[in-house]
DNA sequence: ACCTGAACACCGTTCAAGT
DNA sequence: ACCTGAACACCGTTCAAGT
């Protein structure tokens, strides 16, 4: 189901969109110039000039080609523009920039995460399924961290699971209003463990200066830092453990206790 | 008290290192073979050639500058080499890379955050005083979200606040292994937190795509996601509300309930 | 040892023009 | 309407050379 639901903001003109004021009324301020005065003499909604080459699904089809392949950092406007066989300039027509088709990205791939069968029944465990699974959908491609931070994400396709959240919060006792700052509170710490963790794995695959830590914690002052000099040892085991559930656990029995 | 705590991790060949390989032994994959190469001739430690115009401290006295006055994205090596009169080059000389500047950037601040006096005795409040005082230190600046990426931080001199989390969290009773797990599960909460919230606040500065998720939210189907259709009219003011006390407060009750 | 100058190999994006 | 070509205004970093 590759993000049939996922609706396509900002699309350059050709959305029949239903509010007016997005397709007409006032336009990002961006783009205003371009949309304004641009196109002259298009007086009706007729398919008038060129045909067009390449749509903006190919865009995002040949970017999430790419960025599968090689990385998001691979994903430059001339790598993709090559791969289509266009010129960069031709993809500005079906993308606002670079930002655009990052989100246009991420939306894409939520859209098509497997939403779990029979999620359970109890609230809090519908709760812990929901959130794990969109962690882990998310944290299945490294170069999503990445992107996470160009938009708050739980937009357009993966509301499916926000609601699930929500509504199993509320089924658990929680006002709407707890339920979706109890939903944020799960949001930061799932983000936050893709983020940090995703780096640290970037800096493990670079094998770069790996000895920073290390160094870091043999250095420490038992009598100032006891309890760190303690684990020092330990600590590279520790972190390297996957633990996302039992915390992820521990944040949604503290909050519903806390209602 | 810039840093004075900071190990000069990777400084270039100058650094009286006590551990043999990080000197010597194992540089770099990088600098290794500039290490090698470079400098056939230095025999002894001895002072000799063009004295220093610029120093680390220097470099990294003038990227915060730059940071806090213009904003992460200001900090080129070109930019910094001008404000310093010299080449962009030269600061190659005094870090290996951009990233490691960042990351001295970051050492260096959180260095300079303040520590909270006379932390609460009971564990549980002294591990929510150090986490919202860290968080606070780093939410305070923006340019930190983007930097966190880079590095998972709790390097160096913000190991103070990590073993006041750490001591709590035994102290509440729970075994090392978990006040570990249990300060890393604060840390993703932490860091998502500031990550997420500052990449709203950048977008809304932008003003660009400003109505992207009430787009999103007045298309909702209430048949089919009925609570956030429900909670759709309040969803702004209630996300931008701040909660992260209201969040850590339901974690560290939730690690220390289920020990 | 420390710094410079010039160059390399890129970026995203604008602008004016073509069909 | 859609696409092209050339250019702008940048990047971080390497390399060889100077003092």
């Amino acid at each position: 189901m590759p993000h049939a639901s996922a609706p396509q903001h900002d699309a350059p003109r050709d959305s029949p969109d239903t509010t007016p004021d997005a397709a007409a009324g006032t336009p990002p301020a961006k783009a205003r110039g371009k949309a304004g005065e641009k196109s002259p003499r298009s007086t009706a909604r007729k398919a008038v000039g060129r045909p067009p080459r390449i749509s903006r699904d190919d865009v995002v089809r040949a970017a999430r080609r790419i960025v599968d392949d090689a990385g998001v950092d691979a994903l430059t406007m001339r790598r993709l523009a090559t791969d289509l066989g266009t010129t960069p300039m031709a993809l500005y027509h079906h993308v606002r920039d670079k930002e655009e088709l990052l989100v246009l990205l991420l939306d894409d791939y939520a859209a098509g995460a497997l939403r779990p069968t029979g999620l359970p029944d109890d609230p809090v465990e519908r709760v812990l399924a929901a959130a794990a699974a969109i962690h882990d959908a998310l944290a299945a491609r490294p170069w999503i961290a990445q992107v996470l931070t160009a938009d708050d994400l739980m937009a357009a396709s993966a509301l499916w699971y926000v609601e699930q959240v929500v509504d199993g919060l509320t089924a658990a006792g929680l006002s709407p209003a707890q339920a979706v700052h109890g939903y944020r509170a799960i949001w930061y710490y799932t983000a936050g463990e893709i983020l940090v963790r995703a780096t640290a794995a970037r800096r493990r695959a670079a094998d770069d200066r790996p000895t920073y830590r290390e160094h870091v914690f043999a250095g420490l002052d038992p009598a100032e830092l006891p309890r760190l000099s303690g684990v020092a040892a330990d600590w590279a085991e520790l972190t390297a453990q996957d633990t996302y559930r039992d915390g992820l656990r521990a944040l949604v029995t503290g909050l519903v206790a806390g209602r």
